[in-house]
DNA sequence: CACTTGACCTGTCCGC
DNA sequence: TGCGGACAGGTCAAGT
């Protein structure tokens, strides 16, 4: 599920819904995978206390606690993380009316977090590939993602030429797999690789090498348009991503190509979206468009 | 070191 | 209708 848009979409929620409330209870539903790690910090640290922010790096969800210890949480493809406050539902199904979930816990439930006001924050996961982890919050920036992973593309810090500096390390990849590189920059996924490789009019399959300076930072400026508008649509709901109140994102109405196969392109009527596969992706391109071609 | 592929899981969809 | 295989928004580890 989530790039960039969608863990940003999730954490403003989050933010707005839970910063204040006081944890009552934090378990497991089935067999610990990832959580709790160690019994005794979820004693000391996590249970009886407050949150006091929500913050996201790259598609990392960080849940700051008044203990100084912090929720690390990645929703990997399938997770969600929905509140519900049962109190304020007035319908009797334990979620908002216009939810897409259904009553939660469900069997896709890894993790239920109860607060002292008796809501309730569910970590849902139907693939098992997410994960949530209590660290001391001075332990974040030195996990080896955070050591690892690149700038964030919406700071404006992050200037075209650190973009085309970093992205020239992988030169002899495809530039989809290069914008994929969580350590090139941070939050791309398969949906804006694919909308923002179609705006800049670049092939997914062109080498880094084959592309000028120019081109690179007309892509840069595609990857920061589609994932501000789709921020502001709430993010893509293409299968199960849902927001912190169980609502879906409406970027998928506004896609040019992903998951847009056997469609017209915006551009040319005439011709039709195709699917190919790039970096071992489902890739959507328009073949007119996107001539930059390749080796093999 | 740079690059590609398979593995992690469950669910759904598509063709036979 | 049932079954097998491919595929799904992300990252690692292991392979070349």
């Amino acid at each position: 599920m989530p790039e960039l848009p969608e863990v940003e979409t999730v954490c403003r929620g989050l933010r707005r819904l839970i910063v204040g409330k006081v944890i009552k209870s934090a378990k497991d539903i089935e067999s610990p995978k990832s959580f709790p790690n160690v019994p005794s910090e979820v004693d000391n640290f996590l249970v009886g206390s407050s949150i006091i922010a929500v913050r996201r790096r790259a598609k990392v969800i960080l849940i700051d606690l008044l203990s100084q210890y912090t929720l690390v949480i990645h929703l990997k493809m399938t997770g969600q993380l929905v509140f519900i406050d049962d109190k304020s539902d007035r319908f009797g199904a334990g979620h908002p009316s216009d939810s897409l979930v259904g009553k939660l816990p469900d069997r896709s439930t890894r993790v239920v977090v109860e607060f002292s006001d008796e809501s309730h924050l569910y970590f849902n996961d139907q693939r098992r590939f997410g994960w949530v982890k209590l660290l001391p919050t001075s332990e974040v920036p030195n996990m080896k993602f955070m050591q690892k992973v690149g700038p964030e593309p919406l700071e404006d810090s992050f200037t075209a030429k650190d973009f085309i500096q970093r992205i020239r390390r992988r030169n002899g990849t495809t530039i989809k797999a290069a914008i994929l590189d969580q350590t090139v920059l941070a939050g791309v996924g398969n949906i804006y690789a694919d909308e923002s490789l179609w705006g800049a009019k670049i092939h997914p399959s062109t080498r880094v090498r084959d592309i000028p300076d120019a081109q690179l930072e007309k892509l840069l400026n595609e990857i920061k348009d589609v994932m501000n508008l789709s921020i502001k649509k709430g993010g893509s709901t293409n299968r199960n991503y849902v927001d912190a109140e169980g609502k879906k994102g409406s970027y998928m109405d506004f896609a040019r190509v992903f998951h847009r196969e056997g469609l017209p392109c915006p551009e040319h009527p005439d011709v039709l979206i195709e699917k190919i596969r790039v970096a071992g992706r489902g890739t959507h391109v328009c073949l007119v468009c996107q001539t930059h071609l390749v080796e093999t």
